[in-house]
DNA sequence: TGTATTTATTTGATATATCAAATATATTTG
DNA sequence: CAAATATATTTGATATATCAAATAAATACA
């Protein structure tokens, strides 16, 4: 059976265009803002816009594992991005709560991330960004539900 | 200044879709052939297809870096599915082999991946297909030329 | 020819990915 | 209520990601 090689296949692109991206945003992050990655920068994100959020709400929305979401969150807390303190109704979880000093690089992220989507996507127009949108929808549908 | 949470971005959705393909075509490859991932058997298909590459050609191809190649390698010689071999021509790099070893996985890796690829892509046709093409490669220029 | 520069690969350090097993607490059920 | 089950987080082991620096060989060039 001869099947195409990679390169000729749509999710090789795919794959190529979210890291190129991420290059390119990380890059650009590190320029304003020192010692904090895109994921990072992530996390602070929905954290500022859920503060209820558990360790394991982040990781499904990051896309990451929870043993992942361990060790990033026991990063940014020894960076004094975030502390954690103990949840008041359930004691197997905690709070998560943005330091100051996670503060200021949130202050500091909102123009970045808005210059790097725009810039990513300069050319593109509002109808193709949803044909992209419905057909990953297709991908993301066929891939977890055909589990 | 306000921006877009990222659940609401484009790149959150092309992430999402590559990871669950990711997730989806590992889980069908350990069900055929057992001990190798995904990007190993893309490692072995390259290497079918162009067996004259280098390690860091094929870095180049699979986007990972040269150091993650050369340990990716290592552990792929110390599984016996390559063997290195120093280049006549040139003595800074090697001669990567597929072993008899590494050919029978690739025996049986065309049909799992077919499958993969026509199950994660059902329901989406051709013209569709080239649309995000054409549309991440717009996102590929954007990130790789305003470097 | 000899020196400087470039190139392919490796190594070290640190972070993240992934799976399985362990812990501790909550919840369900007999 | 007690035992079984479920849930949130952690830990260990191994692989991969990333950057910078180190090695070793090839090439360019004075």
């Amino acid at each position: 059976m001869s099947i195409e090689i990679p390169t000729q296949v749509v999710f090789y692109k795919i794959e190529r265009a979210i890291k190129e991206y991420r290059k390119y945003a990380q890059k650009r992050i590190s320029e304003t803002v020192s010692d904090i990655t895109v994921d990072q920068g992530l996390i602070l994100l929905f954290l500022k816009h859920y503060p209820e959020l558990s360790q394991k709400e982040i990781a499904a929305l990051v896309f990451k594992d929870n043993a992942s979401m361990t060790r990033m969150i026991d990063l940014m807390v020894k960076k004094q991005y975030l502390v954690r303190s103990t949840h008041s109704e359930d004691r197997r979880r905690y709070n998560i709560e943005i330091t100051t000093k996670g503060k200021k690089i949130l202050e500091k992220l909102p123009p970045v991330i808005m210059k790097n989507r725009t810039t990513a996507l300069e050319g593109i127009t509002e109808e193709e960004i949803d044909q992209v949108e419905k057909i990953l929808d297709k991908i993301i549908t066929n891939c977890t539900t055909n589990q």
